[in-house]
DNA sequence: GTCTATAGGAGGATAGAC
DNA sequence: GTCTATCCTCCTATAGAC
């Protein structure tokens, strides 16, 4: 009973690894059931026994990518951190997941496009709403008192979240434009954490 | 004669109008050949007529792609204009053109993470390497002289790239969590254009 | 050059034994 | 729960008439 329930779950989680791998590097349409059941050591009629279709799959490794893209910022927004030190934490926080994670934006940012107004990322979103807006109103208060310069809340941040995402979808670019391989690649990304707040406090500060 | 030229020249023209918006859509994988005859008006059949096979209809469509999407920045870059122009232009340029070829830049960087490495990519940037140097050199000479505070060139310049090109890469998300439609988003991102150089600027002039 | 009809194969899904 | 064998649909590609 508890040797069944036990292999069960390892099953299923060796089928969610698997399963994550293949469609994160090669989406819904590229992706193979085959693959997904060869990588987890099991066939494929396996596969559809666990979450009875190709699509059923995928939705749960979307969700669960989607959720870690749109992470727990909740709390670093609304917090009562100072503007500056939140703009650092959310740098380091990002290059950090991206680099343990180099496939999940474009896998999120690719598949989004295609469904289009997508109601479980919605509902991913909804409770990040109001701490966006505080942290908004945050970067607006600054401006008023003078502590850094005029800039739309959406422009700052749009070009924060840029700076961090950024590098790592357009990676095989980079590399290629710049001659770097992987782990050159990885050091100039861990480079990248302190310089690009640099930049962009020497951007806003007055 | 001529009526046949012509006639095949639509043809050709067609299927490449159809086989281009359905690929920058919907990826290789997920394109369909039947979709891309239907856009054009014609069959099946007449699509392998002219190219082939599925493969070589997207192998002139990604060229095409890549190549606009790594523009003929050669001479912008090797030109003697002064850094800070050089950069405007840039930025201008290429929101300009995404403004213009919205789904560019996620198709060419999610095909290019599949095949890694490839070979045409590489043709398509050789030509492009020298003046990439020379503005590197340009930004370090600048940094001596004083005029700009020290950054590494790799560093500015993916900045400067991340934040023109990042906001088409992840539109569908900017518009959920910003609660814009398109005619709002295409504002933002014309607004982007003197936005952006602006912090640019801020950040690294002395 | 353009069409209809169809071959051929890949891949998701199911049946049924163990 | 896990496997093998097989079904069936979808889609690329080709044959052949016009």
């Amino acid at each position: 009973m508890v040797d069944e329930k036990d292999k069960d779950q390892n099953t299923e989680q060796k089928i969610l690894e698997a399963a994550k791998e293949v469609f994160l590097e090669r989406g819904l349409d590229g992706a193979r059931m085959q693959d997904i059941a060869d990588k987890a050591g099991i066939n494929k009629a396996l596969l559809h026994y666990y979450f009875r279709s190709k699509d059923r799959l995928f939705d749960v490794i979307f969700r669960e990518a989607a959720a870690r893209f749109l992470p727990k910022l909740g709390e670093l927004f609304a917090s009562d951190m100072p503007l500056l030190e939140k703009i650092e934490k959310f740098v380091h926080f990002y290059i950090d997941m991206l680099q343990q994670n180099p496939h999940l934006p474009l896998f999120v940012l690719n598949e989004m496009q295609k469904v289009d107004g997508d109601e479980f990322m919605e509902f991913i979103w909804q409770g990040k709403q109001p701490a966006l807006k505080a942290m908004a109103t945050q970067v607006e208060e600054e401006i008023k008192k003078g502590t850094i310069k005029p800039i739309k809340p959406f422009h700052l941040l749009l070009n924060i979240v840029s700076m961090s995402i950024f590098p790592f979808v357009a990676r095989p670019i980079v590399k290629l434009v710049w001659e770097v391989d992987d782990p050159q690649f990885k050091e100039l990304m861990e480079e990248r954490k302190k310089v690009v707040v640099q930049f962009i406090l020497d951007s806003i500060r007055k």
